[in-house]
DNA sequence: TGAAGCATGTAATTTGTTACATGATTGG
DNA sequence: CCAATCATGTAACAAATTACATGCTTCA
């Protein structure tokens, strides 16, 4: 049996909803997710041919011109996602961040948190657009996933904040 | 020219400290940067010799017995982690959690939201205590990292928290 | 003295990324 | 009708993970 990774079940859960899709629609719905996991243009057209391979997805191809592949579950590969579902993880992630990284080191402090700073208030910015421009039609996970990321955003703010240059000690946040 | 990853900034940076260093004590000291950005095994025996084929390491190997290989920084190598120092990256890392993906794509989130708490508290305490246990020895950059850690352990208990099951909505903190 | 475990390394496999290539569509 | 851009896919490459293999110590 292959080894089902974090880039599978996106797959899985995209074509669940959708139904059926093409590597391309796929891209296109992955995008929503691009801040959480990305996941890359030549993944979505690797992964479901593995998936298909293991029984998950089904494939089906055009006949003439483009030959396009399209993909659907199968009952087992809808299964396989739920089970996934049903099972919350305890795994953590790490953190990968290239700025602490540089920090931890031995960047100056200064200099970094001013452009991290900068970088996570655009992010946050970003985000809180999204959700002020979110309808009732966002489903509930992702609404608390962005408001997750909007935690985060602030939270590096809160970090970086008193550490830029001319930053008093007082004036953190 | 090769591309440097951050795995190779990591790998200058500790020879830098170490002055130099053996593939295995290489492994040691990386267990520091294990929550932030963790390096295996195999590549602690990989990346330096790519760095050395580079120039920015040199490698010196024990005649007899186990014919250790111990590298340490060139002039070339200090500079090119000093250039990346210096040069503090505007770059955002993607928060890849796996638990909140598992919520993005549409897990319960009570049960979600009860492994994901326990799994950050054991963290943050992990954390505190490395905190509270360390002297003044303990470099700038490695002692902020660590607070910055900790913020986000917080932040993950905050968001996580008032999702648990039988959390109600005024309980959250 | 031999079993456990630490130290050291390579190989195989899997994943992820970048680059390339070309077919369709559309608006100027 | 042709240039841009969208859509579709493969190939080559680089990186990371897992597995394997074995030499040295040490202490029961």
């Amino acid at each position: 049996m292959i080894r089902l990774t974090p880039v599978s079940y996106i797959v899985l859960g995209l074509l669940e909803r959708a139904g059926e899709a093409t590597p391309y629609q796929l891209k296109g719905m992955a995008a929503m997710l691009e801040d959480l996991w990305s996941v890359q243009h030549a993944q979505v057209y690797s992964e479901p041919r593995r998936l298909a391979e293991a029984g998950l997805v089904a494939e089906r191809r055009e006949a003439g011109g483009r030959r396009r592949r399209t993909y659907r579950l199968t009952d087992a590969g809808r299964e396989a996602f739920h089970d996934w579902l049903r099972t919350p993880t305890t795994e953590l992630t790490e953190l990968r961040d290239p700025g602490l990284l540089q920090l931890c080191l031995g960047a100056e402090p200064g200099p970094l948190a001013e452009s991290q700073h900068e970088a996570h208030a655009r992010k946050l910015a970003e985000y809180e657009a999204a959700m002020a421009g979110a309808g009732d039609e966002m489903p509930l996970g992702a609404r608390l996933t962005l408001e997750a990321g909007i935690g985060h955003e602030r939270e590096w703010l809160r970090f970086w904040s008193p550490l830029r240059d001319g930053s008093s000690s007082s004036d953190n946040r």
